[in-house]
DNA sequence: CAAATATATCAATTATTCATGATATATGGA
DNA sequence: TCCATATATCATGAATAATTGATATATTTG
């Protein structure tokens, strides 16, 4: 990851419609969604929908797979997980009481996680 | 946290100059960094990161603090932990397998951390 | 192969964001 | 109070991104 495809994926979900999707395919897990079911849920034109769903796919944050005419769109964890070391990089070497409590919160803890 | 405040804080980082201060920040710790150091180790005009400073800080990202007539910024990780629980909500709740290895990556069991 | 459905691409307009010169504000020191 | 230093704000032009109507591509079905 270097600062150009970090930059990229910030931007992906720097835009409401764009994050929403991301959200909702983050709750879908590993079912994922229909592109014209993310569409519905969130009221978007189809043109407008393939663009935003392209921007997603291009910075790393979805994945992709055709299924007959359909196509279904998972959050692909991996390239969160590769913009955050990079946003997140040498905090705790340097200073670690500062990121622990940040770290704990994030992590399946708190209300963000049940059983995990 | 709500959609706003959350594309907001993705949209500070979605520029290399920005996405740049605050990982210096982030490397500095609670030692922080005065702006007209950041702007020299960037080498970025006075006036531009006065700018991209003021973004970050409406962000929510960085806090600041006077010391005379310098100002000293640091990254402020409550507002990473507000932004990333926005993005990630209900992520391990649904299928926690999904999320399991990018909580690992992302927490201090990895180079991300030498002791935390 | 023709029609229907699902999604993507194109072209054009509008809206947002960026960097910067000029200038203003705030603090400390002579 | 006057000057120097550090940072912020303003106005503007240039670059980028967003939305959308129209159209193209891919897949399934009859």
């Amino acid at each position: 990851m270097d600062i150009l495809q970090s930059t990229q994926a910030f931007a992906a979900l720097s835009q409401a419609t764009r994050l929403e999707v991301f959200r909702l395919l983050v709750k879908a897990g590993a079912d994922g969604l229909m592109a014209g079911e993310i569409g519905e849920k969130l009221q978007v034109k189809q043109n407008t929908m393939s663009a935003n769903l392209s921007v997603l796919l291009n910075a790393g944050l979805v994945k992709n797979k055709r299924e007959g005419r359909t196509i279904r769109y998972y959050a692909d964890m991996d390239g969160v997980t590769a913009m955050l070391s990079f946003l997140l990089e040498d905090c705790c070497g340097g200073q670690p009481q500062l990121c622990q409590p940040f770290i704990q919160q994030i992590t399946c803890s708190t209300e963000n996680c049940n059983d995990a």
